[in-house]
DNA sequence: TTATTAATCCGAAACGTTTCGGATCATCGT
DNA sequence: ACGATGATCCGAAACGTTTCGGATTAATAA
């Protein structure tokens, strides 16, 4: 391996000049600049990554810890944001670890991994209002980006889609249509964007007066296909009024309410109505269902580059205040909601 | 951050003498190990990972680097296995980067990090028979442990499942049967694994005294639902003497069977056999087939430990000759093989 | 002419560890 | 009494960078 020593003596220049030179300072000579740069593609140097880090504390890496415990459909997932995050990392020339651990040791690996000091930021996913993950990073000062609005104020960069919103926008669409009994089939009931959801939901109802009911929102922990099978089946089959329309967390969900309506002999959209939230993967094509799938839709596949530049910005220091990212969704409407 | 220089302060001891008793040198005093010890964890020191690979050269990094063009049924497979490796490199303090690339970047993917330097090791998953991945990093003499044997001569540990033994095994148990037009629907013609096992095949059809046919093998990259739906209809209706047993690389490819036999109106066990090879994923569980599979079983999430294993003894410097491991498979007799 | 300034360059220290080559001292065999 | 041995310790160099605080020279301003 070339280091800069090999340079400096080939050129006889010393070995500050050309670290200088190659990390592009202005106190060297355009000239000279030119000698090194092509010197070191001569001797095919690489900075040695270990060397920069002891003096400049920087590591070029950055970790995110899952827990190992993660659902059968939401496998997928979570590969899908870590390829993307792997690639998003590699274009600022930062490998990417990754980390799987017992879900009662997650914070135990944090604790170890902050005290080894060896990472430059984390990503945190799926932010709970109080997250003792961001807490503890940002307590100890280290960088992370999160995604998924946090309750706790902390000072750390923070991506999300406007969940607030899509929700609304479901709403208003099925308000609009004339449905006025909307069940919520919605995910985990303490996570960020659950809460936005219903909060909005909520308002939604209450914009269009027609008062809140509990029976028709249901929550869950594994956003999947059985999570809106059975529940849509109780809310169709408990002896009240059925719900005219559906709002689905994901398509998982949407999926399992299709094949509900096909036991219960309901049509959708004739007799119910679905609208769902789209993350976009390749397994759930909303347009190939059967009548396709009306969705607020924001590719979860898009969100490593925003996530990824957060974090980098973060990491060279960039005022946190500047560092929040809010994505819309998209608005496709198809043939899964009608009238009533 | 405590250092040692901390340490040795503290305790009026040279920085050496600290260094080797954390090290567990054989040269220093049991008294003043414990003692240095001691402070250590009062300190709460941790040694710096970057100070300690510009001596050693050691990182504490390994990696892996995976196309980003897999199918969407094998991403779950890929997580499994970036999952488990993670933990297991867990265990030897080792950090699991993970690397995506398109696929025709791959080799320069390599190359960059061979040349950084700063990967103490490679796992490198589904060795094609002359692969240039694993000449690459042989080449440059980085270790590296291969899942799958390669035809090629290297000198590094390799973990692999019994490809050929469990094949034979499977066609022993339907020859016994009775069965003498078996098909077999595997995967990607070119992979060590694929070539193993059509051998055993061939092998296995020799010794009943039953001519090898070549419509009755199938191959294809995927190994999906889909290859084994299309290519068994394809069998069954192509106006020849149709099998009546099919053996499949994966459960995957049996699922695909199993619905095309619906279809066609044929009943398993009792009109066609059915054999595959189970990697053991929570998606496909053999168990739950109707009726239950018949299969050679070797979960994939075993494979973690030997494959770390064997890397970390090769990065120790153990000799490569040691370093080999086959599993075998276990052979399950289910619900889904019948005498003709 | 002389003092300033700007443009280039460089020596040396520092980051935290490991390791080579001894040094010191008590004990032991003769 | 004396060299040899073994146990225990340590100084200093090395790994490859970055960076602080100048040094040198030439151009510019006074």
């Amino acid at each position: 391996m070339a280091t800069l020593k090999d340079i400096s003596r080939k050129l006889s220049i010393s070995v500050t000049t050309v670290s200088r030179a190659l990390n592009g300072y202005s106190d060297v000579n355009e000239e000279t600049r030119k000698r090194i740069h092509q010197a070191a593609v001569e001797l095919n140097y690489r900075p040695n990554q270990f060397a920069r880090k002891l003096v400049t504390g920087r590591s070029g890496l950055a970790a995110m810890v899952l827990p190992d415990d993660f659902g059968i459909t939401t496998r997928a997932i979570w590969f899908e944001i870590l390829a993307g995050l792997s690639v998003e990392f590699a274009k600022h020339d930062i490998d990417f670890v990754l980390k799987v651990s017992p879900t009662d040791q997650i914070v135990n690996t944090y604790q170890r991994l902050i005290e080894r000091n060896a990472m430059d930021g984390f990503v945190v996913i799926a932010a709970l209002p109080k997250d003792e993950r961001v807490s503890l990073l940002a307590r100890n000062d280290v960088p992370l980006v999160l995604h998924g609005r946090s309750e706790q104020i902390v000072e750390c960069p923070v991506f999300d889609i406007n969940n607030y919103e899509l929700m609304l926008q479901s709403m208003q669409h099925l308000l609009e249509l004339g449905h006025r009994r909307i069940a919520f089939i919605g995910g985990p009931a303490n996570h960020g964007f659950m809460i936005d959801r219903t909060r909005a939901y909520r308002a939604a109802l209450a914009s269009g007066g027609i008062p809140f009911d509990p029976d028709y929102i249901a929550c869950g922990e594994r956003m999947t296909e059985e999570l809106g099978m059975v529940n849509s089946i109780r809310m169709c089959s408990s002896g009240g009024e059925e719900p005219t329309a559906f709002v689905c967390g994901n398509t998982m969900i949407a999926k399992g309410i299709y094949s509900a309506m096909q036991v219960l002999g309901r049509n959708i959209p004739e007799d119910v109505s679905v609208v769902a939230h789209d993350d976009a993967l390749p397994e759930y094509r909303a347009v190939d269902f059967r009548p396709a799938l009306t969705v607020t839709r924001a590719p979860l596949r898009d969100s490593s580059r925003p996530l990824v530049d957060l974090l980098v910005r973060r990491i060279r220091g960039e005022a946190v205040e500047s560092l929040t990212e809010i994505q819309e969704a998209e608005f496709l409407v198809r043939a899964s909601t009608n009238a009533i």
